[in-house]
DNA sequence: TTGTATGCGTTATCAC
DNA sequence: GTGATAACGCATACAA
């Protein structure tokens, strides 16, 4: 049961080599003060008895785990392996190991790996999770882990956080549709728990909209690929006049299920249907017709997210705020 | 720069709640022996103080650590975050915490993160990386450290294997295509690192065509969707007649790449051009024509692995080895 | 039921 | 240059 009870100490390869811990950690963390003699006699028996150092008792020795926490909603969307893609990149690079704490958009789960962060003794944490209000990840903060958020603001000494600007682009792109002839009218696909970006969006939609003074409808549907496709072919087929519209999905699969539905029930993109993706990824090239998409690059995210990090850790961090702003490609699923 | 410095620990809470810190210590373990008056008076001092318990020092103390260490090549693939997501769920519902060791393409970098993954003192490792002979990873598990391998065979004490069976398969459906009247020539798309699922793949699929006496072709090309379709494109419009085939490729990403290709030469899928995704993901249901693949659920082998360690953790792994077969999808890319 | 003492595997501050 | 020795924060066997 005990399963690293065998584990070589520190004090087996001193008693091996016959010199005291004290140099061999002195070997180990290559500082000067040792005859060349002695330390090559210590790195023999390291070799021999195949020490490997415990980072445990190192990190609880030096208050430095070398270990950064990322808080983010199960990894299985594309956009957020991404983020993750790139902050491994950058955390391996500046000698960080990545501790994943996964969370389902429940608000307890959330609050609850907080508090594991707290304890796993992270020397820095990232968080991306739309169940967390700043007041939760304040918390965190609290007990001085430095911590970068994305999407959620954050004031706080030992904080920094990264901002995705969707709302602004997204009300360009709504006001140039109609500006430039577009005349079919919007529908916000709205997906439960989609989190707070897609709030966010939705509230831009709508607010646009009013400005404008122009009709618009909110959908609710599934987050599903299967499930979307399903309900919006039956809707393109029982009634194909009414089905003439722009939609806006969240998820580039989600738009990909309405352009489908849409095709297959004989109906043309863009000319009956067209379908804006929010959340747009390499996918968005690679369905058809390609799917006109918003997209902020979240390896990119990723990667920033880590070098804002290492610099908070060292207490180097001059701009605590990143905005990152979501840009517009047109493809073939709209007109303009 | 000492930034854990502040951290309220257990001796704090025991003097402020004015007993001893092994009694402190039992209240966070829940053991009994203690009476409901102290344990009350020492859970409100915890409240009050914000203390959280060392997980270094707990770990340190008690020779566990909740950790998993994850060996995976960049988190970058839809498969892979797959995978990612099955362990994560499992681990999360048995209480562990997942330690990410990223590698790229490089035999020198796996062994590092093997030897990471040692000092890091985790509980148990799943491996999912290539580059990693049996030898390598015969490493870890000399130092005693539970790991499940998967898509590498791996005989040891404290070790579990998940093997995928993917030639079998692959052979299957190529003698039944050629039965059932399929006519083209095969072309299996190779990719550089493609890693050893790939190559097992291409051999099975070389033997298979020297078993039946056909004439088969291999291809290299990138491992990227746009250069692979700009290869196709122009290859399909050079030689529209001498591009009839069908095409293996690794991945819905490359495979999508040649069907567009196809499609935009103005050649027809499945008529002039079949393809076949090897690793199908749910990608192979959204692109148009849909996606002949085969698959194997990454999730369903991650949860697999997890509990398979968690087992291997307590000794009470039964079935040391276990396989997982890819079953394939007829789709619209084949004939049959 | 509660407190004392020791150990977990390091690092780091002293002496020598 | 090298070797004792005290932290680091906690668990636990043992004594009270």
């Amino acid at each position: 049961m005990n399963n690293l009870k065998d584990r070589v100490t520190i004090y087996q390869v001193a008693q091996a080599a016959g010199v005291s811990l004290a140099t061999v950690s002195r070997v180990i963390n290559k500082q000067g003060n040792v005859t060349d003699t002695t330390r090559a006699k210590v790195e023999a028996t390291i070799k021999k008895l195949g020490y490997k150092p415990s980072g445990l008792a190192q990190a609880l020795a030096t208050n430095k785990t070398t270990n950064i926490g990322v808080i983010i909603p199960s990894a299985n969307y594309v956009y957020i392996s991404n983020l993750l893609s790139g902050i491994s990149e950058i955390a391996k690079q500046k000698g960080f190991v990545l501790t994943l704490f996964t969370t389902s958009h429940s608000h307890e789960e959330a609050l609850s790996m907080i508090e594991k962060v707290i304890t796993t003794h992270v020397d820095g944490a990232i968080i991306f999770d739309d169940e967390l209000s700043e007041e939760d990840v304040m918390k965190i903060n609290s007990y001085s882990v430095p911590a970068i958020v994305i999407n959620t603001v954050l004031t706080g000494e030992k904080a920094g956080s990264i901002k995705f600007s969707y709302g602004e682009e997204l009300k360009r792109i709504i006001r140039q549709y109609y500006e430039k002839g577009g005349d079919k009218e919007m529908t916000f696909v709205h997906v439960h728990d989609g989190g707070r970006l897609l709030n966010h969006c939705e509230r831009c939609f709508a607010s646009m909209h009013q400005e404008l003074g122009r009709p618009y409808h909110v959908l609710n549907c599934d987050d599903s690929y299967s499930h979307t496709y399903a309900d919006f072919y039956q809707r393109f087929t029982e009634d194909p006049k009414g089905s003439r519209g722009y939609y806006i999905a969240y998820r580039d699969s989600l738009a990909s299920a309405i352009i489908n539905a849409a095709t297959d029930a004989g109906l043309s993109v863009p000319g009956d249907v067209e379908v804006l993706s929010l959340v747009g990824t390499k996918y968005a090239n690679i369905v058809r017709p390609t799917l006109s998409s918003m997209q902020i690059d979240m390896q990119e995210v990723g990667k920033r997210a880590m070098w804002m990090l290492t610099d908070l850790i060292q207490d180097n961090l001059m701009e605590k705020t990143c905005r990152f702003e979501a840009h517009f490609t047109k493809r073939d699923s709209t007109i303009v």
